[in-house]
DNA sequence: TTTACAATATGACTATTGGTCATTTTCTAA
DNA sequence: TTAGAAAATGACCAATAGTCATATTGTAAA
């Protein structure tokens, strides 16, 4: 029955098409203006066809986030090498990082809308908070470089590995968030973004290398 | 002309019992979920009234996290003593911070808001980002302290100390909003939310304590 | 007191938009 | 050829932010 492959294989890349179309039109206005009437319009389909696919604005939202999130997991293990120490990889992750929200601005930002909600009431399918976010998430790389800097002692281990990941992850999070956010305030004091950056780094190392 | 200044202590009490109406609204129903249909029948106002006062719904929600802002303000103030040295302070700042968290949830919420924002496309009145983010808010006494550390040398002054300032609470910022957001994934995972804010804080003093 | 005017308040109305569902079209297998 | 499943449609609904012509109230001058 190579039918009911080929109408799966159909129905996945219209999945994409939307997706597609979604980017597009999100990316383009802004998360917060884009309509769904856009999007159908977009992808030169119906709504209520959109519907079928994603059950609500916010999935088809978080889908696109999904993508970035892949993205950067790409541009993270193509920076992770087995054979330096778990201290020089983890600053590797962290420039890694900031290129990406450089590069990537707009999945960035879509990853950051969904960091900045309560998962809570996301109402997702279960497990996919736990896909997206911990097995096959950017921040499992993170874990290992950790757990390998604890393991060859270039790294702090009086903490826990797990705990020390998600706070790395966090606290970047929430500086590259504060410097995207606030910029021409940040411009107006002539405080430079790139040194916020920098400074970041700079007391996370002092903070976790040992 | 006793007249004027009346009207403008009324005007300014209305302005708060509308502030006061939406904060029991918001607070009630989330942010995401509360109407302004909801707010005035709350204040026993028209909405059009409401309107007068604030011209969005925006603006009204950024009167509740300016709230907010002064109650963390004011805790602040109490627990930073002059005898102390810098990093003796730091300390006491970022625990306050985090009892303020706990305590005040929805103010902390409310401000959560607008930091997950960008502040470009908000569209209030000039001045009243500087006023609400610099000038008078809690960020500067932060800021205070970090100086004094520097002085004093309990505090590394090798980076700027705005920059420093601003990163420090970025980072919390940004750990607490994790941690608020992904709550039951963390449950899932047996990962302790105390744990992660007390590691937080641990390699916030190994970064920039001296 | 009366009048004129400004400040304040009202709520019906509009426009936008996320989401639904009865109906139609397309595809597949018997 | 046909019956029925799968996919697609778009008119429609409900919720809600924001507006504005009209009405009410308060004040000062005539």
């Amino acid at each position: 029955m190579g039918i009911i492959e080929r109408k799966e294989r159909e129905k996945e890349r219209r999945r994409q098409e939307i997706i597609d179309a979604a980017e597009r039109v999100f990316f383009r206005n802004g998360f917060e203006n884009a309509s769904m009437d856009q999007v159908a319009e977009e992808a030169e389909l119906a709504k209520g066809t959109i519907y079928l696919y994603f059950k609500s604005r916010e999935d088809l939202h978080w889908a696109i986030a999904e993508r970035g999130m892949q993205i950067l997991k790409g541009m993270l293990a193509e920076r992770i090498l087995p054979e330096n120490r778990g201290a020089e990889n983890l600053g590797a992750i962290g420039r890694c990082f900031i290129e990406f929200a450089r590069k990537y601005q707009d999945y960035f930002l879509s990853i950051l809308f969904f960091e900045g909600r309560s998962l809570e009431k996301l109402n997702l399918e279960p497990g996919t908070i736990r896909k997206t976010f911990f097995e096959g998430s950017p921040i499992m790389l993170l874990q290992q470089a950790v757990e390998q800097g604890m393991t060859d002692g270039s790294i702090r281990s009086d903490l826990s590995a797990s705990a020390l990941t998600h706070i790395l992850w966090a606290q970047t999070l929430g500086v590259l968030q504060v410097i995207h956010n606030k910029k021409e305030v940040f411009d107006l004091y002539g405080i430079g973004r790139e040194d916020l950056l920098m400074s970041h780094i700079e007391i996370l190392k002092s903070g976790i290398v040992r």
